[in-house]
DNA sequence: GAGGGCGTGGAACAAAGGTA
DNA sequence: TACCTTTGTTCCACGCCCTC
């Protein structure tokens, strides 16, 4: 036998659950012989012993509680293969699920949800938001469809996915409106000493900014690190500080937080990226979102 | 049609557990 | 402790189904 089939992991499975050979059998509508037997063939083929035969009954060892993992992931895929294969003959809701970094704009978020929505009236969008590493490992285990991230998919992880750049734009640094009046004319000399809400220090953007900054050799009153975007804006908007945000969401976060530009990096960029898995079974709504942001 | 994989029934044996 | 029962394993023969 040097072929796996999905009969060779039922017979495993089923075992590893009821501890005994007699009551798989049983479970399965076969004989134990054949279950023995396949199991012997499966223990055969991936060249190690799933089981401690103590006594009668058989304990799933080290190696076996390997097996059981992967065979529940494989059996789970296969759920989920029916499933969606089902869902493109009906019109059942898509869960697409998307974990967002912190410091991912909302508005580039809003945008491109609203362009889902348009294109497809069946899909429930679910989003999640925590640490780049936790995203990946999500994404690694099919628990995510997509992240949003402000960094691309680092060359030294195993996760079979790739990433597509969407956006990419400068920085413009924003204020309440008597003070970005005020610091307009010396900028960016005039963010010297400033009180400053800072980008959160594991964001693309605190990278970005800093470095601007020490070439600038400007050194302003940090106020905080902010990983959340919208809190900064708000605090911003409550005249807490100077805070800087993409510019090409710089119309709207004027509009929406009654603040005015001091001014633009120019020369430093930050992009923002998709990260996709290589098997992606929502291929149609992903690519829907990609060509958004084609030239 | 040949060959291989899979499943069944039957038989034999070993080992462990239960019971008198 | 001896005996019985239960369980797991192995072997064999056979049939069914699928692939080549």
């Amino acid at each position: 036998m040097d072929r796996l089939n999905l009969n060779h992991l039922k017979y495993f499975y089923a075992v590893a659950q009821y501890d005994t050979v007699t009551m798989a059998a049983e479970k399965l509508f076969v004989t134990p012989q054949t279950v023995s037997a396949q199991l012997g063939l499966l223990e055969d083929a991936i060249g190690y012993s799933l089981f401690d035969r103590v006594g009668k009954r058989l304990h799933l060892n080290k190696e076996g509680q390997i097996a059981l993992r992967y065979t529940e992931d494989i059996f789970r895929s296969y759920r989920e293969l029916i499933s969606e294969l089902n869902n493109l003959e009906s019109t059942q809701e898509i869960i697409l699920s998307i974990g967002i970094l912190d410091s991912i704009p909302k508005t580039l978020s809003s945008q491109i949800f609203e362009a889902v929505y348009a294109e497809f009236s069946n899909v429930r969008i679910v989003t999640h938001e925590t640490d780049f590493e936790q995203l990946l490992a999500d994404l690694a285990i099919n628990k995510l469809d997509m992240i949003l991230s402000d960094r691309p998919l680092p060359p030294n992880v195993s996760v079979k996915a790739y990433s597509r750049r969407l956006i990419s734009s400068d920085f413009t640094f924003f204020a309440t409106a008597k003070l970005a009046a005020k610091l307009r004319a010396r900028f960016p000399l005039s963010l010297d000493g400033q009180t400053f809400l800072m980008p959160g220090e594991r964001s693309a953007q605190f990278t970005h900014v800093f470095s601007w900054l020490s070439q600038m050799d400007i050194r302003p009153h940090i106020l905080g690190e902010f990983d959340d975007t919208e809190l900064t804006k708000l605090l911003g908007q409550s005249g807490h500080g100077v805070f800087c945000a993409p510019s090409i969401f710089s119309e709207s976060i004027q509009r929406q937080y009654r603040v005015k530009e001091v001014g633009k990096t120019g020369d430093i960029h930050e992009d923002y990226y998709s990260i996709t898995p290589s098997r992606q079974s929502k291929h149609q709504i992903v690519d829907h979102i990609h060509a958004m942001f084609d030239d």
